[in-house]
DNA sequence: AAGACGAAAGTGGTTGA
DNA sequence: TCAACAACTTTCGTCTT
C-alpha cells in the first residue's frame, strides 16, 4: 500500500526507476505503444515517442543517404515545373500537317500523357498524406505496423476516390483512427481529433464512409481493451485486473454490453473487481481515468452487478 | 468530511418516417 | 429533414461510512 501512495505522489514521467517497484529495467509494448516496467507490468508512459531514423544503417553512405533531411521539395508546384505539354493541334513546329503515321504515334503519346498525368495526381496525394500519416501517428505514439495498416486504409479509400471532395487530412485521421481500432489499441476519435486541425465532424464523416465504402472488418471497441491502459493509472494489482477482465468477458458473453460506452464498462468492472479484491478505488477516481462521469461508472456498475448476479458479502 | 447514491434536466448523436 | 429516442453528462440534495 505505501509504495502505492508514494508512486501517486510523484507521479512524473521520469523513468530511470519504476514508481511501484523501484525497479530500473523497462520495455517497450510495441502491440501497444507503451512502455512496460519488466519487474511489475506497471505501464510507465503510454505514449512512447519515435524517435529513432526509420531504417538501420550500416555505413556512413547509408547513414547520410537516409538521413531524415535533405534539400527541400516545392509541393506547392504539382509537377515541380517539369511536365511536358503535348498541343491538341496536329501539325508540327513550323505549322505543316503531320504525316498520318506521325499522327498516330502522336495521339498514342497523347493517351499516355494524360493517363500518367492522373496517376501522378494520385501519386501526389498520397505523397502528402503519408507525410500527414507520419506526423500523426508519431503524435499518438502508434507503432509501425498500425501505420502500415493505416496507410494501407488510406490508399484504399483514395482509390475509391473517396477522398476527393473531402480534405486530405480528415482520411488520413480517419484511416489512423480504424488503424488502432483494428490492432485493439485504445485511442479514442477525440485523442486523434486534437492532433489535427480537422473538425471532429469531418473526421467522423470520413471514418463511416470509409468503414461502408471500403472492404475491412472493423472490430467494435470493446471495455477489454482499456483495460490494461486504466489499471495502470490507477495503479491497480494483477488479480484486480484480471477479475475485471473476467467480468467484462461475461458481460460480453450476456450482451449487456451493447450500445454502452466502453469506458464507462471498463470502469464499473475495475470499481467491482477492486471491491471483490479488496484493492478498491473510489469512482471519482476510476471516472477521472476512464473519462466518463461517476454517475456513469454507477450506472454500468448497477447494471453489471444486476445482471451477473455479483454479491459482495461472500468474499473474505 | 469524503464517498456513494439517485433524481432531474440538458446535450450530442443515431434512427426511422 | 425532422422528431423521437437512448446514452451520457451536469448539477444537486441526501444518506452512509
Amino acid at each position: 500500500m505505501n509504495n502505492i501512495a508514494r508512486a501517486r505522489e510523484k507521479n512524473t514521467n521520469k523513468r530511470d526507476v519504476c514508481m511501484s517497484c523501484g525497479g530500473n529495467s523497462f520495455t517497450e509494448d510495441n502491440v501497444r505503444g507503451e512502455s512496460v516496467c519488466t519487474s511489475c507490468g506497471l505501464v510507465v508512459s503510454e505514449r512512447t515517442i519515435d524517435n529513432g531514423p526509420e531504417w538501420r544503417a550500416f555505413t556512413a553512405e547509408e547513414r547520410n543517404a537516409r538521413a531524415r533531411t535533405g534539400a527541400p521539395m516545392t509541393l506547392t508546384i504539382a509537377d515541380r515545373g517539369l511536365s511536358t505539354v503535348i498541343d491538341w493541334q496536329n501539325r508540327d513546329a513550323s505549322g505543316r500537317a503531320l504525316a498520318s503515321n506521325t499522327r498516330a504515334a502522336i495521339y498514342r503519346m497523347r493517351k499516355w500523357h494524360i493517363r500518367s498525368r492522373l496517376h501522378s495526381s494520385q501519386h501526389r496525394n498520397l505523397g502528402i498524406a503519408m507525410s500527414e500519416m507520419e506526423r500523426l501517428s508519431s503524435q499518438l505514439g502508434v507503432p509501425h505496423d498500425v501505420r502500415e495498416t493505416a496507410a494501407l486504409m488510406y490508399r484504399k479509400a483514395l482509390a475509391k476516390r473517396l477522398v476527393r471532395g473531402r480534405s486530405i487530412e480528415s482520411v488520413v485521421a480517419a484511416s489512423a483512427y480504424l488503424a488502432c481500432r483494428i490492432h485493439r489499441i485504445p485511442r479514442r476519435l477525440d485523442e486523434v481529433v486534437a492532433e489535427t486541425n480537422v473538425s471532429r465532424k469531418q473526421i467522423g464523416y470520413a471514418v463511416r464512409l470509409i468503414v461502408s465504402r471500403v472492404n475491412i472488418n472493423v472490430p467494435l471497441a470493446s471495455a477489454r481493451d482499456l483495460i490494461p491502459r486504466l489499471s495502470a493509472d490507477l495503479f491497480l494489482e494483477g488479480r484486480t485486473v484480471k477479475k475485471a477482465t473476467e467480468i467484462i468477458r461475461n458481460a460480453e458473453e450476456r450482451f449487456v454490453t451493447i450500445g454502452k460506452d466502453p469506458g464507462g464498462i471498463a470502469g464499473a468492472a475495475l470499481y467491482i473487481a477492486g471491491i471483490l479484491e479488496e484493492d478498491r478505488r473510489t469512482q471519482r477516481e476510476i471516472a477521472k481515468v476512464s473519462r466518463v462521469t461517476e454517475v456513469t461508472i454507477r450506472n454500468r456498475y448497477k447494471d453489471l452487478v444486476r445482471s451477473l448476479g455479483i454479491s459482495f458479502n461472500i468474499d473474505s
